[in-house]
DNA sequence: GCAAACATACTACCGGGTATGCTGTCAAAT
DNA sequence: ATTTGACAGCATACCCGGTAGTATGTTTGC
């Protein structure tokens, strides 16, 4: 956790070293990437990132703790939506599918984040900052589980195993950190339409047929739902 | 590369260090694991595994194509089975599940390998086995796009971007690699199950309908395959 | 003039790699 | 059959570069 008093003190300061080390963390990984690495990124020196955070477990942490926010609030818009399970599921989807490919940086470093689960003890406090996070992890795959369970309730789809149906479905819509990689011409429409795509996929994976009025229903559901 | 020489003097001896070396990488990642740490796990030393592989890299890589060899091997029978393109795909696509479980470690560390892509230059020669590495990566995604293009000839499904699609696909079934834990109670069934149910989601995300029985029939095809 | 916001200089340690030492085995020489 | 030496198969000891973290300047804004 980082003092509150010196991330507000400077915030657009606080914010370039978290997205330089985001940028950083991304492509190489936590344990390969060094403090200097980053500050040179940001053409600095070390000192800058150490009188904002008092360790690189903590900087990581922090980078870490923005990706799930960043997360969380991609799947708001559909999880808050009032329409049905299937339409409020399919905006979900696409939120966060958008939301991989336009915060790319700090999702693979979520991704990367995953491994640290075993990294051994070090202190107290860290085991707990860990601790939490999973627990947002949990929360956050919950919150995919009951729109799942409530479409199966509306009899909008059959299901076998939740678990494996769910986890199979965020492995699609998660995909593009993969392989998707940042381009000059990168516009708001093709991001749109490669969540299209893959949302498509995801819901057809749950057995539902998602015809292409329906897509455009969801895109209607998801003008109304920011306005 | 490691020496052949070396490699196949005792063979179970090097075995041993790759199967180590697999279960190491795969939970802290390559940057984080030291090779004392993976001498510890065999109860040895530095020594033994310096004497079968020159370096930490060529140790990583030589299990990283280990991975990739098992990955080839796992889609083998859906790939040249003498069956629609739609039942081979969904054989292919259950072969690796169900060797992603199987070999979870390479699967991990075949996973890790991703990264090192941008790890910067090192040795000439390390560069060469990278180049292939990716070579190998866009081969396997080759064959299926390849049976996916036989199958949408064969009018079995519609497709919007293949690369999409393909990747969506590629992901859901890659999905156990991030949540599957062994155990003692994992019997071939049980594995078995976990990847029928993934694979019916797959195929169902490319448009197919895919019916119980469609299912038996691709089991029934495996069967006919490894005899 | 004083503290925030850094840069610089330094320390301690870890980990990759190497050089060297030790031991069992096996094959050829006697 | 015994000797011997040569090499595989490691273990041990060591070197050294890189890196996390710290301690101490230095500048700039208020």
């Amino acid at each position: 956790m980082v003092s509150l008093a010196v991330q507000t003190r400077k915030p657009e300061r606080y914010e370039e070293i978290l997205g330089a080390a985001a940028e950083c963390f991304c492509q190489q990984g936590f344990a390969a990437t060094s403090i200097d690495a980053v500050a040179r990124y940001l053409g600095s020196t070390k000192g800058r990132i150490y009188h904002y955070f008092p360790s690189k477990m903590d900087l990581f942490n922090a980078v870490r703790d923005r990706g799930m926010e960043l997360s969380f609030e991609s799947i708001r818009p559909g999880y808050e939506a009032e329409a049905s399970a299937v339409d409020r599921l399919a905006l979900m989807a696409h939120g966060q599918c958008y939301a991989m490919m336009e915060h790319i940086a700090y999702m693979q470093v979520l991704l990367d984040g995953l491994r640290q689960r075993r990294y051994g003890a070090t202190t107290e406090f860290q085991r707990k900052a860990m601790q939490r996070h999973l627990e947002q992890r949990d929360d956050f795959e919950a919150r995919y589980i009951e729109v799942l369970k409530a479409a199966v309730a509306e009899g909008a789809l059959r299901i076998g195993e939740m678990r494996l149906v769910s986890r199979s479905f965020l492995a699609a819509v998660n995909a593009p950190v993969f392989w998707f990689v940042p381009r000059e011409d990168d516009d708001p429409e093709k991001l749109g339409r490669f969540a299209d795509e893959i949302t498509q996929f995801a819901m057809q994976g749950l057995g539902v047929d998602w015809t292409s009025e329906r897509m455009q229903a969801m895109h209607k559901l998801k003008e109304g739902a920011y306005v």
